[in-house]
DNA sequence: AGCACGCCGACT
DNA sequence: GTCGGCGTGCTC
C-alpha cells in the first residue's frame, strides 16, 4: 500500500491549477500531513516546485508512475483545509487560479514563529466568555440571528457608543460596538468570528471595541502594516481556539476554527476591491465562505450598497434596523448661488452657520469637505462650467491665490477670460479644499481652535473641546461622545463626479460623517435637494439603494448582472465571446482596441451575464485561458520574448463602467 | 515557465 | 539521407 500526497503547486499557471499526486517516501510519512509545505519535482527531476499538501490518500488518481515528494519544508500545517476549500471556490468563481488566492491567504514561512508555536504550552486554554447584550437593537434580535446562523443587512447605530465601565468609558463608533458585541456572542459559544473592515483606522476602532468586551487572547488582528512574522503568528493563533479575527481584505481568509460569524463593515468602500489576481472583492469572498461554512453573515453599514440591496431583494439577506436609537438630525439646505442668507466667507447657509457657531462654543464641530489642499481647477462663477485654456483646451488653475488664471498643461495665461457658455468674465475655484475652508473659518470664527485633517495630515481623534475640525471625506477624526454639530459642505461637488457608484459613495461619505455626531446631533447637508436630501433627512437609506439597483437592472449594469472583461488578441477575445454563446445577458460591448496596452492590436470586450450562469461562464473562460496560455505570442519585429498571454479574463471588474 | 516532441527547409 | 527551425503540449 502506497501513501500518496495530493498537492497544489505554488504556480500562477492556469494549466497547473489542479491537484498533483506524489508518492510519500517512508521517511517523510510522519511529517507529510495535510496543510504542510513541501517541495516536489516537476517535469524534469532537477527542478522543484513549492506546494501545499491538500490531502493524504492511499491510492491516487494518477494512473502513471508517481514521483516522490522531495522534502517536507516544515511539519507545521500552513494551509487549513477550509482555507483550501475557500481558495478553490473563490478562484473558480473568478475564472482564476487557486494558488493566486493562496498567496493572499497564506503568508510566507516564518521559522521563528513556527518554532515558538511548536513549543507552545498545549495545556493552556482560554477562559470562558460571558458576552454582553447587543445594544441598540430590539432585545435579542442580533443574538438570535448569530446563534441561528442567519444572514442580514444591518443598519448601523448612527452615533458613537460608550463601552467599558461608567468610570472609564471607551467610545467607539456604533457599528464597532455592534460587531464587537455580536462577535462576543459567537466566541462565548466557542466558535470563531471573522470581521473585515475597509481601512487601518477601522481595524483600530474595532479592536478597541472588542477589547472592551473580550479578553485579549480572543482577538487576533490582521492588517497591511503588520510584518510577515506578526501575520504568521496571528494565523497560527487563529487556529488554536475560538477567536475574533479582524482586519482588512485578507482577514476574510483567516483560518479561524469552527466559524460561527462572518461580518463586514461598510462593504461599499472601494478598499474592499482586491488589486491582486484574481481580483475577488472581499464581499464575494464573504459570500463564498458563508455558503461553505454555514456561519452567520452580517453586512453592517449606514448607506446600503447596491450589491447588498440586491441580496435583500432576493430575500437572501434579512433586514435589521436599530431600535429606539437617535438618528442624526440632517437638515438639507439647497444652495442658491449668491443669494442672501449665505455667509459671505465660506459658502455656508446662515442657518448652518449659526448652528455651527453656537455648537463650537460647547464642543467640537465637524466640517466635511471634498478634497485636500486648495481647489484644483476653475469654473465660471456664473454658470459653473469648467474653465478651459483657449490655446490647448487644458484645465485652468491658479498657481497661488489671486494670480491670473493659467493653463495647467501649456502654461498660457488666460488674460481676459470669458466663459464660452454664458459670456461671463469671472471664475471661481472648483470646490474648496480643507486648508482653504479652514482659512476661511479661521477668519470667520475668531478665537476658535481650527483643526485640519486630510490625507497628508491624518488625525485619528480630537478632544471633545470647543473647536472646528475641517476634514476631507473619509479622514474625519473621532471625538469621544461625538461631535456637537456636523456640516457637510461639498456634496454637490462630490456628486458631480462621473461613474456608476457615485451616488452610493457620496451617501456613504455623508452618513459616515453624520454618524460621528453625538446622538441626535444636527448635520447640515449643504447645497443638496431632491431624493437624496430626503433620504438623508428621514435617515431612510435603503430607498436610494433600491432606486439605484432598479436603474442598473434597466441598463443591464452591475450589480444587476455580472460582467467579465476579456482582453487580448482579437482572435482570442472573439473566440472567447463565441464560446459564451447562450450564457450572456444584454449585448456584448466591443471588442474595441485598447489604447494603453503594451501590445498593439490588443482588444477588449465586456460580456454581461446573469448570476445563475456564473459557474458556467467562469468555467468556460478558464478553459479558454488555458487553451490560449500554451501558445506564446510572437511580438512584432520577430523577437520572441515573454509577451502578455493571448487572453486575459477578469470577472466582476467595475472599472470599465466607472466612466459610463 | 521550461523543456521535450514533432514535422518541414538547406546542409555534409 | 539528416540537422535543426520553432509551433504545440505537458508537467503527478
Amino acid at each position: 500500500m502506497t501513501t500518496v500526497a495530493r498537492v497544489v503547486l505554488d504556480s500562477p499557471l492556469p494549466q497547473l491549477d489542479r491537484l498533483f499526486d506524489y508518492r510519500v517516501p517512508a521517511e517523510l510519512e510522519d511529517d507529510c500531513a495535510p496543510g504542510v509545505r513541501v517541495k516536489v519535482p516537476l517535469r524534469t527531476g532537477a527542478r522543484m516546485s513549492d506546494a501545499y499538501v491538500v490531502e493524504i490518500v492511499t491510492e491516487g488518481e494518477y494512473p502513471g508512475e508517481l514521483s516522490a515528494v522531495e522534502t517536507v519544508v516544515s511539519p507545521v500545517p500552513a494551509l487549513a483545509p477550509e482555507i483550501w476549500a475557500l481558495a478553490r471556490a473563490v478562484a473558480d468563481r473568478a475564472a482564476g487560479v487557486a494558488s493566486d488566492v493562496l498567496r493572499l491567504a497564506v503568508p510566507t514561512r516564518q521559522v521563528r514563529v513556527e518554532k515558538a508555536w511548536l513549543n507552545r504550552d498545549t495545556t493552556w486554554s482560554p477562559t470562558a466568555v460571558t458576552p454582553p447584550p447587543v445594544t441598540g437593537y430590539a432585545d435579542g434580535v442580533l443574538e438570535a440571528l448569530v446563534a441561528d446562523r442567519g444572514r442580514a443587512a444591518v443598519a448601523a447605530v448612527p452615533h458613537p457608543v460608550a463601552l467599558g465601565t461608567e468610570d472609564e468609558p471607551v467610545w467607539v463608533p456604533g457599528w464597532a460596538a455592534t460587531l464587537a458585541q455580536a462577535a462576543a456572542h459567537t466566541v462565548a459559544s466557542e466558535r470563531s468570528a471573522v470581521v473585515a473592515v475597509p481601512d487601518f483606522r477601522d481595524v483600530t476602532d474595532l479592536e478597541r471595541a472588542l477589547l472592551a468586551v473580550l479578553p485579549a487572547e480572543r482577538v487576533v488582528r490582521f492588517d497591511a502594516k503588520q510584518t510577515n512574522g506578526q501575520r504568521a503568528k496571528a494565523l497560527l493563533q487563529a487556529r488554536t481556539h475560538a477567536v475574533v479575527a479582524i482586519g482588512n481584505r485578507t482577514a476574510m481568509y483567516a483560518p479561524a476554527t469552527d466559524l460561527g460569524l462572518i461580518a463586514m463593515w461598510d462593504d461599499g468602500d472601494a478598499s474592499f476591491i482586491e488589486p491582486r489576481a484574481p481580483y475577488v472583492h472581499t464581499r464575494d469572498v464573504a459570500l463564498v465562505r458563508a455558503a461553505q461554512s454555514g456561519a452567520a453573515l452580517l453586512f453592517v453599514s449606514h448607506a446600503r450598497s447596491t450589491d447588498v440591496q440586491r441580496l435583500v431583494e432576493l430575500h437572501w439577506l434579512q433586514e435589521v434596523a436599530p431600535y429606539r436609537v437617535k438618528t442624526p438630525k440632517v437638515i438639507p439646505t439647497v444652495q442658491q448661488t449668491g443669494a442672501e442668507g449665505y455667509a459671505a466667507q465660506a459658502r455656508i447657509p446662515s442657518s448652518a452657520w449659526r448652528a455651527a457657531r453656537e455648537a463650537s462654543q460647547a464642543g467640537a464641530v465637524l466640517v466635511q469637505v471634498a478634497s485636500p489642499g486648495f481647489g484644483t481647477g476653475l469654473v465660471c462663477a456664473e454658470c459653473g462650467e469648467r474653465a478651459h485654456c483657449r490655446v490647448c483646451g487644458g484645465p485652468l488653475g491658479t498657481p497661488h491665490r489671486g494670480a491670473t488664471p493659467q493653463c495647467r498643461f501649456c502654461g498660457a495665461l488666460a488674460v481676459g477670460f470669458r466663459c464660452p457658455t454664458c459670456g461671463n468674465g469671472t471664475v471661481k475655484p472648483i470646490g474648496q479644499g480643507a486648508q482653504r475652508t479652514a482659512d476661511e473659518l479661521g477668519r470667520a470664527f475668531p478665537g476658535t481652535r481650527i483643526v485640519v485633517a486630510d490625507g497628508s495630515r491624518p488625525l485619528d481623534e480630537v478632544p471633545a473641546r470647543p473647536s472646528v475640525v475641517v476634514a476631507t471625506r473619509g479622514a474625519e477624526p473621532s471625538v469621544a461622545g461625538g461631535y456637537a454639530c456636523v456640516l457637510l459642505l461639498d456634496g454637490e461637488r462630490m456628486l458631480a463626479r462621473e461613474g456608476l457608484r457615485v451616488q452610493e459613495d457620496v451617501l456613504r461619505f455623508w452618513t459616515n460623517a453624520a454618524a460621528k455626531g453625538a446622538p441626535g446631533a444636527e448635520a447640515y447637508l449643504v447645497g443638496i435637494g431632491g431624493k437624496l436630501a430626503t433620504a438623508m433627512a428621514l435617515w431612510r437609506l435603503d430607498g436610494p439603494a433600491h432606486d439605484e439597483l432598479a436603474d442598473r437592472r434597466e441598463l443591464h449594469f452591475p450589480p444587476a448582472v455580472r460582467v467579465a472583461t476579456l482582453t487580448g488578441t482579437d482572435e482570442a477575445v472573439t473566440a472567447a465571446v463565441e464560446a459564451l454563446e447562450g450564457l450572456t445577458a444584454g449585448s456584448v460591448l466591443g471588442p474595441v482596441p485598447v489604447e494603453d496596452d503594451a501590445l498593439p492590436g490588443t482588444v477588449r470586450a465586456i460580456v454581461r451575464f446573469p448570476y445563475a450562469h456564473g459557474a458556467e461562464v467562469a468555467a468556460t473562460l478558464k478553459a479558454e485561458v488555458i487553451r490560449r496560455s500554451s501558445t506564446r505570442r510572437v511580438l512584432p519585429g520577430g523577437n520572441r520574448r515573454r509577451a502578455a498571454p493571448a487572453l486575459r479574463v477578469r470577472l466582476d471588474d467595475a472599472e470599465p463602467f466607472s466612466e459610463v
